[in-house]
DNA sequence: ATATATACATTCATTGTTGTATGTATAACG
DNA sequence: CGTTATACATACAACAATGAATGTATATAT
């Protein structure tokens, strides 16, 4: 067969990428072989080893062109300790509305989430996400911190417990809304969460509950 | 070679689910055969195939061995009704501390979410995992509801969202800790963010930040 | 004590997948 | 306008994994 322009190999490309997303997510990363990706691109495995070199780098380049986007929405590394908390919030649901609206993301997500195993040459992928999810916490809580700084939070307030719960509460509705889209509203809940969260940080709620007896603490001490 | 005892054949059953959990976490499903993990336990693959019919039965078997404790811990669906607000905080806690104290626990946690691909013969469990999600959640729902009835939450709370944040905010913690242990002290924070949170819906709070301007509602809008 | 089911080990055939090597028509370039 | 690098397709070799078939020594039941 011929060759192709530059702009057509382009377009092969993305399309491999296109088949590639959408296989992926349907049989998993490691049961839909390169064959099967190349025939849903209608091209052939020779296409995918000329554009890329393997099925692990395929992977890559799919999931940066997913996320690239959403890792750009949460601002630069230098305005981090600039974020005011609205600009926070502000952040976290435009992921939420990404992942609602934006169907490529929301596919990107199951498929990182519940389609491909982090082992073996993926292992670097698992690496890459341990340093976005690090430089998320790190982003809430230098925002957290400088909230402290202009009073709108208690010097009290345990920054970094405060980051690790917020990032676990938006990552866990993300979960839970991926597995089970018509389970709730992920942008009314999400956004009503992280509101009520920021709210509840501002002012010291009364205990609800009384401490653990002694008997619970017994039986958590004992392995 | 000879035909064990009934009690080493059990042993033998045994050591192939524990070989299995060590392959799997380390390697991924995918990326370890049955050889691999029959080698691991000192057998061949004979011995897998006449305990198991394949790999997926011997993956679910493995899940099964870790995950009954777990459901079991958080009541039975009689009771469920009948869960009061410490009850709830103290099954909660009891997961947070399987997780960092039982080794089964955590190694499972870390299979079933980076190790494995839900897709295939593999689909069944993530619905197994639904069934269990949704669970959870109505768990949670009910006791919010009856702590409604009692008074102790106040009949304005919108008890569905609260309890799919809950259960969100706990997944996420646990998500977190599996992937980055020494970030923080999942005991610790998973504690204090349960009950902050669960004091947190006794009370309003005053919002602390603004609704979200139009210019920003007019961004959400467009896709 | 004998027969049978058990608890594996061993062997074999088949298949799917990968990586690479090679072919080839043509776009791009000077 | 000839040359060369490009953008694939095709063909091939090698392996690895699976499932089934078969073998076999011995617990166990009768």
């Amino acid at each position: 067969m011929a060759k192709k322009t530059k702009q057509e190999a382009q377009e092969t490309r993305t399309s491999l990428i296109d088949a590639a997303e959408q296989l992926f997510q349907q049989r998993g990363v490691s049961r839909c072989s390169l064959q099967d990706i190349a025939q849903a691109a209608g091209v052939t495995r020779g296409a995918i080893y000329w554009h890329f070199k393997d099925k692990t780098e395929l992977f890559k380049a799919m999931m940066e062109r997913a996320t690239m986007p959403l890792e750009e929405g949460m601002a630069a590394p230098e305005a981090a300790l600039q974020l005011s908390l609205a600009e926070l919030r502000w952040g976290w649901i435009n992921v939420l509305h990404s992942t609602v609206n934006n169907e490529r993301t929301r596919r990107v997500f199951d498929i990182a989430m519940h389609r491909v195993e982090y082992s073996g040459e993926m292992q670097g992928l698992q690496e890459r996400k341990l340093t976005s999810l690090r430089a998320w916490r790190q982003q809430n809580q230098a925002a957290f911190a400088h909230a402290v700084s202009l009073g709108q939070l208690p010097a009290s307030l345990n920054i970094a417990a405060a980051a690790v719960a917020l990032v676990a509460l938006v990552d866990g509705l993300i979960h839970q809304w991926i597995m089970d889209p018509q389970a709730f509203d992920l942008m009314a809940v999400g956004q009503a969460s992280v509101e009520g969260f920021l709210n509840n940080l501002a002012n010291k709620a009364p205990p609800l509950l009384p401490a653990l007896t002694d008997e619970e603490q017994l039986r958590l001490s004992r392995a």
